[in-house]
RNA sequence: GGUCUCGUAGUAUAACGGUUAGUACAUCGGGUUUUCAUCCCGACAACGCGGGUUCGACUCCCGCCGAGAUCACCA
């Protein structure tokens, strides 16, 4: 079966980690049925509406690689997909409501309705507005809003990941359609853009659950077979047992791109969070994500947010990128992340520097701090020196001595490469009888002044010859 | 409060009546000529509680406890 899926967020700030998966799932469903994905923006709520917001989203969406077939930019043939556009279309259909007597215009003032909800609360009864409905409803006109009459009765559905449910008539209300301000409710466009869209599959978040008897009620009013129904749990705070969201400074999903996370682990991180295939798999391509994925098996319960793991996938994907396209696709990747002294060297070498250093990122800029000193002569600061743990038995004369004698070894007319360089360290190793971890630890910190780097005969190799001497002579004299 | 949902190690999960309850992240140890990381090896660590059903229950049923969602002219 062809899935016709949708993302149908609102334009009210960027997506988050929290909810950008009921924009995942969709997507996997419909490219993996050869459907089609929807893109809908939901701007039904003025107040809320955040300039520059769909553009967020969009951007968003592409970068995680999840394009639409219909939607803003793309067109497609339920045009616009902005639900403020299609005002007429909800008045439209909500006047067969009115014509068949299933929704009636509401003129009962604001203030009216919090008292009757209030008195409600005090006496401890659900409240139901189906119970207040005014008697002689007017003919509705512009300015009024207008709402569903619902006939209360008990609804059964299946959920395709909560399963049967089963409600009984207390749930059913007289809900909305059309708001004070002309502007239809999400409870009510929805039902009519996704008739429209011809939307076969609805995945949203859990919260919609309460209401589906609604949307029941609803499709059963117009006479529209229900859409398979879907209901996606909760992402969780890493702390408590909330729902992740803003307030918990969920991060939007672009933040992540700009700290260097790459769309390729946060894709296979997201979807593997709440939805496994069985089998022992961890990393997911886009395609394998397409091929394995099923409805079913994603958890009915909610997940808890660990950006550990996420971090831990994203070096499993720059290493699996340089180890399957080369340095240089994964060169690509890192423009906007070198430090900014890297800028005057050659594309050709910030390769050099990033085939020794990538297997040590966890994210993209991680380069910043991690590969400094291969465009800049490092502060000398000799404390790093006597007080590491492997160097600190030597006496400084012994540490002058080592120094020179590496030195005159490295400076040697010969060749300057990875292999004759570990030649020549294994060379110092006999000429001065030290154990691997003080020699090398030496010249490691003497090249380097960082507290980690690549391998020493890779890091002398891209440093070259004449930085590599003039820093251990640079250190030499301040001793 | 009503209605609904959920409950395997710290985290994400596997199991679908019979396993020493598997895997991954994290943590802790060890190995790979320095560091950090990668990689490899190892360790720690879980079926919320109580009743049933059954020869046998993480798996089925009931109760309890715990957690969450919803009850808007927001989505």
């Amino acid at each position: 079966m062809k899935a016709i899926t949708r993302f149908a967020p609102s334009p009210t700030g960027y997506i988050h980690i929290g909810n950008v998966r009921s924009a995942i799932y969709p997507y996997l469903v419909a490219r993996q049925t050869g459907g089609k994905m929807i893109l809908r923006i939901e701007d039904t709520d003025r107040e809320r509406y955040v300039e520059g917001a769909t553009e967020l989203i969009e951007d968003t969406l592409r970068w995680l690689g999840l394009d639409w077939d219909e939607g803003p930019i793309v067109g497609g043939p339920s045009e616009p997909y902005f639900q403020s556009e299609r005002r007429e279309i909800y008045l439209k259909w909500v006047q067969k409501l009115l014509d068949s007597g299933r929704a009636y215009a509401d003129p009962t003032p604001p203030e009216k309705i919090d008292e009757y909800r209030r008195k409600c609360n005090e006496e401890k009864v659900p409240f139901l507005y189906r119970n207040f409905r005014p008697e002689n409803p007017p003919k509705w006109e512009p300015g009024i809003p207008i709402r569903f009459k619902a006939e209360p009765k008990e609804y059964s559905w299946h959920d395709a990941v909560m399963g049967d449910m089963h409600t009984g008539p207390e749930v059913l209300d007289d809900i909305i359609l059309i708001k004070r301000d002309g502007y239809p409710t999400y409870n009510f466009a929805h039902i009519v853009d996704d008739a429209e869209m011809g939307v076969t599959h609805v995945m949203r978040g859990v919260e919609y659950l309460s209401s589906t008897p609604n949307y029941l009620a609803l499709y059963e009013a117009f006479g529209l077979e229900r859409p398979i129904l879907i209901s996606l749990p909760h992402i969780l705070a890493p702390q408590g047992n909330k729902k992740l969201g803003k307030r918990d400074g969920a991060k939007s999903v672009t933040e992540y791109r700009d700290d260097g996370v790459l769309p390729e682990a946060m894709l296979n991180y997201l979807a593997c969070l709440g939805w496994n295939d069985g089998t022992e798999q961890e990393i997911y391509t886009k395609d394998e994500l397409i091929k394995s994925f099923s409805i079913d098996r994603i958890q009915n319960s909610g997940a808890r947010y660990d950006e550990t793991k996420l971090l831990w996938l994203n070096g499993q994907w720059i290493r699996r990128i340089f180890d399957e396209q080369g340095a240089r696709a994964l060169y690509d990747r890192t423009v906007n992340f070198w430090p900014e002294v890297a800028a005057s060297y050659s594309e050709e070498y910030r390769v050099k520097v990033l085939s020794i250093i990538y297997d040590r990122l966890k994210t993209m800029s991680d380069l910043k701090t991690m590969t400094e000193y291969f465009f800049v002569d490092p502060d000398i600061d000799i404390n790093m020196l006597v007080e590491n743990k492997f160097l600190k038995k030597l006496s400084e004369a012994e540490i002058e001595e080592l120094l020179k004698m590496s030195i005159n070894e490295l400076s040697e007319p010969k060749e300057w490469n990875p292999e004759s360089l570990q030649e020549k360290l294994n060379d110092l190793l006999a000429k001065t009888g030290r154990k691997p971890a003080e020699l090398f630890s030496l010249i490691r910190i003497a090249i380097s002044f960082a507290p980690f780097s690549p391998a020493l005969n890779l890091t002398m190799d891209v440093l070259g010859r004449e930085t590599t001497l003039a820093r251990l002579n640079a250190v030499a004299r301040s001793i």
